[in-house]
DNA sequence: ATATATGCAAAGAGTTTGCACCACG
DNA sequence: CGTGGTGCAAACTCTTTGCATATAT
């Protein structure tokens, strides 16, 4: 347990919705100078082969969240290009019968979904 | 309308299904040899603009297919990989009630849904 | 002739890896 | 003291861009 792999932890911990290695990156600069980018991708990496971190896959990049908190879908939108996040439960439900004729198990965590917010919506 | 974009047109055209820029790429150096990627992703990007393809985010890069094909959603396994296409015609009628306590109006088709497939779920 | 498409090379973002070194335990 | 984490630099993928040249019309 080395001073930048706490640093990184505790930024995790105390990081509410999804974070991106950049950002993890810039922000454990502000305790500890001299991270190492790779040093932050493989902290990542570990946290998530053990449990504690869920990777998505939000517009270009990577997004990590708290493993415990996989239950929300990421909702981007095409216009304003804001990503919001939406407890599964809200879907969930509805989810068997979208799929049903498929037979496909979606996972709508892992990517993010596309299409137009509300506000966007309602303005076109 | 120069030869090297009539062969990555008469390429685009003989597709179908949806295909890479890296895909389009290749099968034209087979035909013309020493056509630049830079100009294999400027065609497809000119293609977009005036309606003839779309694309769409499948696996970590692009992946163009016919306007006219708009239709379809990318399934991804995460298990075996596979990408399947399903008309959205098979998931249109439950995606209004989908989202609906969201607001949030998705598009399938532009990025690519995770999952397991039939085979891979019936597995685990 | 003139607008435009191409090739080339470089740059960029995001990510991964080999390797020597340093530090935690 | 030894395992393993870190920094650094390089490489890699995918994509974009500036610029000079070549080409279609």
């Amino acid at each position: 347990m080395t001073a930048q792999r706490r640093a990184i932890v505790d930024e995790i911990m105390r990081t509410r919705g999804h974070i991106t290695p950049a950002e993890v990156a810039a922000r454990v600069q502000e305790h500890i100078s001299g991270v190492n980018a790779s040093t932050v991708y493989r902290t990542l990496e570990l946290l998530e082969e053990v449990g504690v971190l869920t990777h998505a896959h939000v517009d270009r990049g990577a997004a990590y969240h708290h493993a415990h908190a996989h239950d929300h879908v990421h909702l981007t939108c095409s216009k304003c290009r804001i990503t919001r996040s939406v407890p599964i439960r809200q879907v969930d439900a509805e989810s068997a019968a979208f799929f049903a004729n498929t037979g496909f198990v979606p996972d709508f965590t892992h990517f993010a979904i596309w299409g137009l917010c509300e506000n966007c919506a309602d303005q076109s």
